[in-house]
DNA sequence: TGCAGTTAGTGGATATGGTCAACTAATTTG
DNA sequence: CAAATTAGTTGACCATATCCACTAACTGCA
């Protein structure tokens, strides 16, 4: 395999080995049971909130009703809050909860953690270049 | 966001582009519906053929139990044959049929045309980069 | 104005993928 | 040969994804 098509294959290998080592060392900090889905949403809030469902659909590239549910799911948890924007009466605006956000610098340690293991073959140099390429996309 | 754990936002967002585009153009030649985990599994196969089904476990990090079921249902599609080893009666090997070949390099083209179109913004030598990296990890 | 089209978000139905645990049959090891 | 291991299967269950129809609120335009 040396073609473009290996690279989804790889992608996918990455990807899987960073749930399988997460899933591993998550169990202690995740005691709402937020799941994966619900801890990269976390993540993707703490860089874009206060924002709109649909800006979020957008950023992670999920279907709306997905997210409306997972969304609601981590306000009974405690993790997030919704308001009413006063300017549109469609939106409401999602922001993380002290809660939340404590949870989320949690979630980065071990994730950090985890991909840190996973590159251990990589170089300094590499990573950066690697986060260079992935940012293009 | 600069931190390692970028990179699982980032990848997640890669895997994500890929399937969705690929969801569009992929409806075409999956007229078996055999579906992207499938078409991974068919992938994946035509490089380590024949296989008896713990390599191929081993290989995509997925749990066996769903590997049985995937394996059963494409075996149904006709894509591919599993038949007993003669020194191990434990063991099945897996091997494409000719329809399951003929599948993999249609799957192969537009896959690659999918990650053509993504990988635009990147030069032909961050390609290499990025291949060279992947494969190390 | 006010109606037509668009946008934000919700909800139901269904499909696919992933996890866990228990189980059978075949094989290896001491 | 008995005990432990390995390959693969099955059932149950949860999480995630997709599609579609729907309501309410807003926008643009005549």
């Amino acid at each position: 395999m040396r073609d473009p098509h290996e690279i989804a294959y790889l992608v996918d290998r990455f990807m899987r080995r960073i749930s399988a080592n997460l899933h591993e060392k998550a169990l202690e900090i995740d005691t709402d049971r937020v799941g994966p889905f619900g801890g990269m949403i976390m993540l993707t809030l703490s860089d874009i909130e206060p924002t709109p469902m649909h800006k979020l659909v957008e950023q992670m590239g999920r279907d709306k009703s997905q997210m409306t549910r997972a969304i609601k799911s981590l306000e009974d948890k405690g993790m997030l809050e919704r308001h009413g924007c006063p300017d549109d009466g469609r939106i409401s605006v999602i922001q993380l909860t002290k809660k939340g956000r404590l949870f989320v610098t949690e979630v980065k340690t071990v994730l950090s953690q985890v991909i840190d293991e996973i590159l251990t073959p990589v170089s300094a140099n590499e990573r950066r270049n690697l986060i260079e390429i992935l940012r293009k996309i």
